[in-house]
DNA sequence: GTCCAGGATCGGA
DNA sequence: TCCGATCATGGA
């Protein structure tokens, strides 16, 4: 992997297992849009950036060196060889070996914990696009500009100068009062949910379910998208699909859902789980 | 009109 | 501990 900075634009060359769809529409975030040259736009870290795969060669813009080492190389997880991953979990499940027929290059971004937290508190109840639509308009609503026409994912301080309404208005639902809360627990209690990141999964998750409108599926989202927990198995109306479905036999000697993947799929199981999540949502488990 | 969406919370059994 | 109702909103 080669990388080298050119006005303004990084360019990794021999990039193996990115593939952009797979990675921006997964589920796993909200903010990326395809442009008409199959490239993705979205808001990271305050800033706007384009990113685009020709061959086997990856281009990201605006950026330089500095920037990419402190920011989008562990954004896009570029450290990690998701082959020795996937070696691992072949031949596992015939189910999961199906879905890695489909879905190649799919990587666990690692996002911002708060961003991560409030969308994922968004996600309750709720379907993908109209996810994407809340937290585009909070952002509107709440966050700073990033340039003319994007804005940044607002802060906690931002989010609790304002009001459960405002946040009402901007779609949210019932969950606005949750989001309130969680900005101002954060500033009332100065929690840095970065630290989550170096505790351990179960530490980590007693704090995210301490906060009003996450229970154990959000916060296990949080945990692996953005505290790079791999050990959790997010069950949501999916997932619950695919074991009632795929795996009602085999599962059934073992207590919940999480033990029997964790049985079946080990260490990597958080990255299992979103493959099939993908994967059944695309083929509507495997009928299509 | 009903049903569902990357669920969580609450009250009551 | 477990179960059912309820929570806004929009699209199918």
């Amino acid at each position: 992997m080669k990388v080298y900075e050119n006005n303004g634009r990084i360019t990794i060359e021999n990039v193996q297992g990115f593939n952009l769809k797979n990675t921006f529409e997964n589920g796993q975030c909200f903010r990326w849009r395809e442009c008409e040259d199959g490239s993705y736009s979205g808001i990271a870290f305050g800033k706007m950036l384009n990113i685009k795969k020709v061959l086997n060669k990856i281009e990201i813009y605006p950026t330089n060196l500095k920037e990419y080492n402190e920011i989008w190389k562990n954004y896009f997880d570029m450290e990690t060889d998701y082959q020795e991953i996937i070696d691992d979990l072949k031949g596992k499940d015939k189910y999961l070996d199906q879905a890695f027929e489909m879905i190649d290059g799919l990587r666990i971004l690692k996002q911002e914990p708060w961003e991560t937290t409030i969308s994922f508190i968004i996600s309750a109840n709720n379907n993908i696009p109209r996810i994407k639509k809340i937290i585009e308009t909070i952002s509107l609503q709440f966050g700073e500009k990033t340039d003319e026409e994007h804005y940044a994912f607002p802060t906690a301080v931002e989010i609790s100068e304002g009001s459960i309404q405002e946040l009402r208005e901007c779609g949210a639902g019932f969950r606005d009062k949750y989001i309130y809360n969680a900005a101002c627990k954060i500033c009332d209690e100065s929690i840095n949910l970065n630290d989550l990141i170096e505790m351990d999964t179960n530490e980590a998750k007693k704090i995210l379910l301490n906060f009003n409108g996450i229970g154990n599926k959000v916060a296990e989202c949080v945990l692996l998208f953005s505290m790079n927990k791999y050990d959790v198995f997010p069950e949501d109306t999916w997932v619950k699909k695919i074991v009632k479905n795929l795996y009602e036999e085999e599962s059934k000697e073992f207590s919940n859902v999480r033990d029997f993947f964790n049985y079946k799929f080990g260490q990597y199981s958080g990255y299992a789980q979103q493959v099939l999540f993908y994967w059944a949502r695309l083929t509507n488990l495997g009928v299509k």
